[in-house]
DNA sequence: ATGAAAGCGCTAACAC
DNA sequence: GTGTTAGCGCTTTCAT
């Protein structure tokens, strides 16, 4: 005959009592030898083994997770309208679509996976959605909260706080809370951008704000605005563009009929920078030739763009890495107070902004 | 006095025996009236209800899948190489930046979050992650798996099968095996394309061709070149693109410079049309005007190319959603034999191909 | 309709 | 170094 379960039966998989059957040893001898704790002989540590192979034993999870108190994964949540596509509204959920998010998950699975772990991915795109999400962090489906928001006054930042759960935002609250985050130094990438143009020699510079109610957007064009000041620039006229790339060509096109001698433009996003690059050029304007334009983020859309744009790089992957990290050490050390890590952005030069008159040798 | 936790006690959270005790009933009691069974006097039903609330409970999800041996979350699991990014290799994990992948994940999401579920990203790479995968599903972390592979070869799909998982794969794997899988009816969507730009007039048309192993991108050629058979064009000038830009652009350049007067161009993904697209413009031709040309997938790719791509549209999420309904069904019933689902795609009409000869009134 | 009690499979004291 | 034992918090027969 053979060791095959009986015909019918469902194959109840082995369990740490069937190895230990089979090994010879005890319920405690199986286990110290699966999670590879020392005190084992080494010759009996070898049975085990055999007798795990023998009975295709794998451990479960919910008994683990059960006694440990750790479900081992992390909650990867989106708090965004679901139905707040880039573009065409043609199915819901498009949150998922955006590149964006596209490279948090990069970062975040970059350092999950070597650790053999994986992220739930989760929507919190209504009241109901938040509710659920977090009933499932406190019932422990997960450990912890990697939350990006683009709500302007995100609920779910708080209920975590409420509830206890480790989490850890991308890009700081708009309420100051307990909570660690992460976030990009974007005063000064603004500034990089209001440097560049007026090392290009633009005098007439424009900027295209992001919705007013968004830190982020907000940081950016007081950074532009204070930078072109700090070169002596007083008045930067201004159209808002609402991060969109419709948006962005609107207000360019605002821009250009209030201000037609423009020489230089900063779109605090790289959408918008876009949408303005499409009124420039139903303008007639030439770029970078007549005008220079900086967006900001360096995402799809920088490359994507006609001509490819100058944009600030926001360092997407690294902060979602970091994000990860501090998440996980929160886990380990409940106790650990929150923290923030601020990134540098940096400037991406391309064809968006004519090159800096300074002659160069070769 | 108040009833929160004394200080420095971790507040371990309350169970179903703190419920019972607060409600004078018994564990079974709260346990039925957490989980709606009926039986339950409606008088009580309330008492444990305010109990519930006065104690804050919430199930632990530990312990209820350790009895009911459900994990209540699913695997989205994508099986490709981690650096086969698109284009810049900046970083690893890049995959997940791949418009596609969005568009399944919106797909998946749309179905799952309705029902209080959330996919568990996985990721296999490498031989080693695969197995980590497997181990995850085995010992029961997710309850089933949603497969995207773009693998030629991948192993994935035998050995889900063969760990008894259930599984559901997006296209038809390589090597028959009895799992579920949706796909696309490749051939009629080269059919499509074809019997397009014979209606334009094309006579000398051409091909780019994807991976050789790839099953799909060999659907969409062969079906391709039977179309035009159909049509009376016996011999279809091809050319390899690989599925990349790069590879699109080059493959349309040898296609010029052997067959100079081609008139339309079919490229098996949207990718390599894009390509083609900058081909043809070194080259000097007009699109649509000398050449018309048609992609596949109708991803961003379509929409973002000059000009924009007629192409197949494959309707990923509606594929992607139909995946996750048959993936629950198999977990519901072990015993359901796998299935397939085939789906049409539609002929998305754009700027690449100019406007049939059929003169309309207005 | 409700309660008592048996376990789900595992880890971690604690003894030896 | 190894085994014994006591739970982790829940669902679910089985009585009542």
């Amino acid at each position: 005959m053979s060791d095959l379960p009986a015909r019918g039966v469902p194959a109840r998989s082995a369990t740490l009592e069937d190895v230990a059957r089979v090994a010879g040893v005890s319920r405690s001898t199986v286990s110290r030898v699966v999670n590879d704790v020392r005190n084992v002989d080494s010759a009996l540590r070898e049975t085990v083994r055999l007798a795990i192979e023998a009975t295709g034993y794998v451990p479960n999870s919910a008994a683990r997770s059960l006694v440990t108190r750790r479900a081992g994964a992390i909650a990867l949540v989106v708090s965004a309208t679901a139905g707040k596509a880039t573009t065409g509204e043609r199915f819901p959920y498009q949150v998922f679509t955006d590149p964006f998010f596209g490279r948090v998950v990069s970062g975040a699975v970059g350092v999950l996976h070597p650790l053999g772990m994986y992220p739930l991915l989760m929507l919190a795109d209504t009241a109901r959605a938040r509710d659920h999400v977090v009933g499932h962090l406190r019932r422990g489906s997960a450990d912890g909260a990697l939350v990006v928001s683009t709500l302007p006054d995100d609920p779910l930042p708080a209920l975590l706080v409420e509830a206890g759960v480790p989490a850890v935002l991308y890009a700081r609250p708009a309420t100051p809370m307990r909570i660690s985050y992460v976030d990009l130094a974007n005063h000064d990438g603004a500034r990089l951008a209001a440097d560049h143009l007026v090392a290009l020699g633009c005098s007439n510079v424009a900027l295209i704000t992001g919705p007013e109610d968004v830190l982020a957007a907000q940081e950016r064009s007081t950074g532009f605005v204070v930078a072109m000041a700090r070169h002596g620039h007083p008045y930067v006229p201004a159209a808002d563009g609402d991060f969109t790339a419709i948006g962005g060509e609107r207000a360019m096109a605002r821009l250009l009929a209030e201000h037609p001698y423009t020489e230089g433009v900063f779109a605090a996003n790289d959408r918008m920078a876009q949408g303005a690059l499409v009124a420039l050029r139903a303008a007639g304007r030439n770029v970078p030739g007549d005008v220079s334009v900086i967006g900001f983020d360096d995402g799809s859309a920088a490359i994507a763009a006609q001509p490819a744009l100058t944009t600030v790089r926001q360092p997407v992957e690294d902060m979602a890495a970091e994000m990860t990290r501090m998440l996980l050490a929160h886990i380990e050390d409940p106790e650990r107070p929150p923290s923030s890590v601020i990134f540098e952005p940096t400037l991406v030069v391309r064809e968006s902004t004519r090159s800096t008159a300074k002659p160069t040798v070769d």
